[in-house]
RNA sequence: GGCGACGUAGCUCAGCUGGUUAGAGCGCUCGACUCAUAAUCGGGAGGUCGUGGGUUCGAGUCCCACCGUCGCUACCA
């Protein structure tokens, strides 16, 4: 049994968590549940990032301390991820002890070897960046993402020797294969690496909000630097060697494009700084654009995945349910390059693939077998038509994950769908005489809906185990093991169907 | 400025190392069916593959130029 440690970026307490976070976890709660079905032993990982010195100014505005301050921010993030049925097995909080000890074991490694050396630096500070800028690179003495004046700060602090590490990065990002998935980001990382690397500042002294440098306390490491080793912190590091000897050879990172420096250079260069030699494996997506425009600026920044998932009358949003919300954001924005959320888009998708293709399926299928086939189900033939399709179907969906591809995995899953109403209205069985014919058919159909509930679980897994449940399969989808169970035939026939509700009612565009 | 990506049916996109009449889903339209959530199934319309050159027996697919959109170039998923 191999493992599988998927992470998503931590996210900084300073936001409210959008559609923008929840793309990203979404995701990787779907690659987690693939790998879980494939029978890996997968750790999924997500959580918050709490220091720096926008959260210790946030406080002192508020007139709270900045614990309480993230205290009451992070939770917002841990109760999204439950509303998006989110299968995390951990949520690390940098402010959390393990966390401090993480990072200070960590850092004190990367000191002890010789690749941190203290200097000043003196420099045009932006607070809202947290970053130092040259005069061109401001606007009019301006931040040019937050329009207010950099300040002049002077500081000691200390230095990342990253410069050397940039013939050990260029090696395993050219030589390594699959390292960024999509492709393209490859050359992005590469093309970063293939630029002078010039050596970092961790740490600041001029705030309090952060992690003590261990061997000077008068400094606290910047928050990018503490937070990146929160992967390593939920893995065991420093703390239970066999659990990250484990999982950390078998790391992949989610990440937004716009921190691939961060994750792609900076992160493992420390890693080798401290004496370890595995690094992770990332997949990287685009932005969600909504016309166009970054999330961030737009009228629609404010849609909380709460609003779409239970819908807002007030803002004429329909109730696309977790599963619904969850569909859309794996079936349509390709995974890579940057594409517009489109709630229309999202609408056509839900009613399109959920109400009509498979809810629909589901619907027919159970009324037609109760009709026509007695109290219980029939079993599949052997020789069926739809067997071909259904390994056809497994095939594509276990290739498209491979490659990092939800979007082509489900619409491969669904193709089996689609062939599966065919197989209907080519045979009619709503027409057919009781009898081994009409039994055929119903259950080729039913091991059709088996084989694609499992494949569909991972962006629906409450409407999978329902669908379960109702063509009669006792225990769990998540329980099932690919590819064995994906194999035609497992349907055992003779079991009672239950009929109900739609599982994907149709919404209002 | 430098580096890079992209530009294919109304929409979102596939098209690997160049090779018969350029594909899918959605949408639209006509028809069929009635088991089903006005769902499903079949047919159809619709593209000079950004523009102009070039290489080749042959290019959406390689080369050059141009136009357009966008990203990265030290920190918002």
């Amino acid at each position: 049994m191999s493992t599988f440690y998927i992470t998503t970026p931590i996210y900084y307490v300073n936001d409210a968590p959008h559609i923008g976070h929840a793309y990203t976890t979404v995701v990787a709660d779907a690659f987690a549940r693939w790998h879980r079905l494939l029978g890996d032993d997968t750790m999924m990982l997500t959580g918050t990032d709490e220091h720096g010195l926008k959260i210790q100014r946030a406080a002192e505005e508020n007139g709270v301390s900045p614990q309480e301050q993230v205290d009451s921010t992070s939770v917002l993030f841990r109760d999204a991820a439950s509303l998006m049925n989110i299968a995390n097995d951990d949520f690390i909080r940098t402010t959390e002890p393990r966390h401090h000890a993480a990072v200070q074991e960590l850092m004190q490694r990367i000191y002890d070897n010789g690749y941190i050396y203290s200097d000043t630096y003196e420099g045009l500070y932006c607070v809202g960046c947290e970053a130092y800028y040259t005069e061109d690179e401001l606007n009019d003495g301006n931040c040019r993402i937050h329009d207010r004046p950099a300040e002049q700060m002077v500081e000691e602090n200390y230095f990342f020797k990253l410069s050397a590490f940039a013939d050990q990065l260029l090696e395993y990002f050219e030589q390594t294969d699959g390292v960024v998935k999509p492709d393209g980001y490859r050359n992005e990382v590469l093309g970063l690496l293939k630029q002078e690397l010039r050596d970092v500042s961790i740490s600041r002294s001029s705030l309090s909000w952060g992690i003590p440098v261990p061997w000077d306390d008068k400094h606290v490491f910047y928050v990018w630097y503490d937070a990146l080793i929160n992967y390593a912190t939920a893995a065991g590091f420093g703390a239970d060697d066999a659990a990250f000897e484990k999982w950390w050879p078998n790391v992949t990172h989610i990440i937004g494009k716009d921190i691939i420096r961060f994750h792609c250079v900076f992160w493992p260069a420390m890693l080798l700084a401290a004496g370890i030699t595995d690094l992770p494996k990332y997949y990287v997506h685009g932005w969600l654009l909504i016309g166009g425009e970054k999330m961030s600026k737009s009228k629609l920044n404010s849609v909380t995945p709460k609003q779409l998932i239970d819908g807002d009358d007030d803002q004429g949003f329909a109730a696309f349910g977790v599963d619904g919300f969850r569909y859309h954001f794996l079936r349509d924005p390709p995974f890579g390059p940057d594409s517009d959320f489109s709630y229309e888009q999202m609408i056509t998708r839900y009613n399109s693939d959920l109400a009509n293709q498979f809810g629909n399926l589901v619907q027919r299928v159970i009324t037609v077998t109760g009709k026509k086939c007695g109290d219980v189900s029939p079993a599949p033939s052997a020789d069926s038509p739809l067997a071909a399709v259904a390994t056809e179907a497994y095939e594509a969906t276990a290739a498209a994950w491979e490659r990092a591809q939800p979007p082509i995995a489900f619409d491969a899953t669904w193709r089996l769908i689609r062939e599966t109403n065919e197989y209907l209205a080519a045979n009619e069985p709503w027409k057919m005489e009781e009898g081994a014919d009409v039994d055929r058919v119903m259950g080729d159909a039913l091991e059709a809906i088996r084989i694609v509930t499992i494949l569909a679980s991972p962006a629906i897994p409450e409407a999978a185990q329902r669908t379960w449940e109702r063509i009669g399969m006792e225990g769990n989808v998540e329980d099932q093991r690919l590819p064995e169970a994906a194999g035609w035939g497992a349907y055992p026939g003779g079991v009672a169907l239950l009929s109900g509700d739609p599982l994907f009612p149709r919404l209002k565009g």
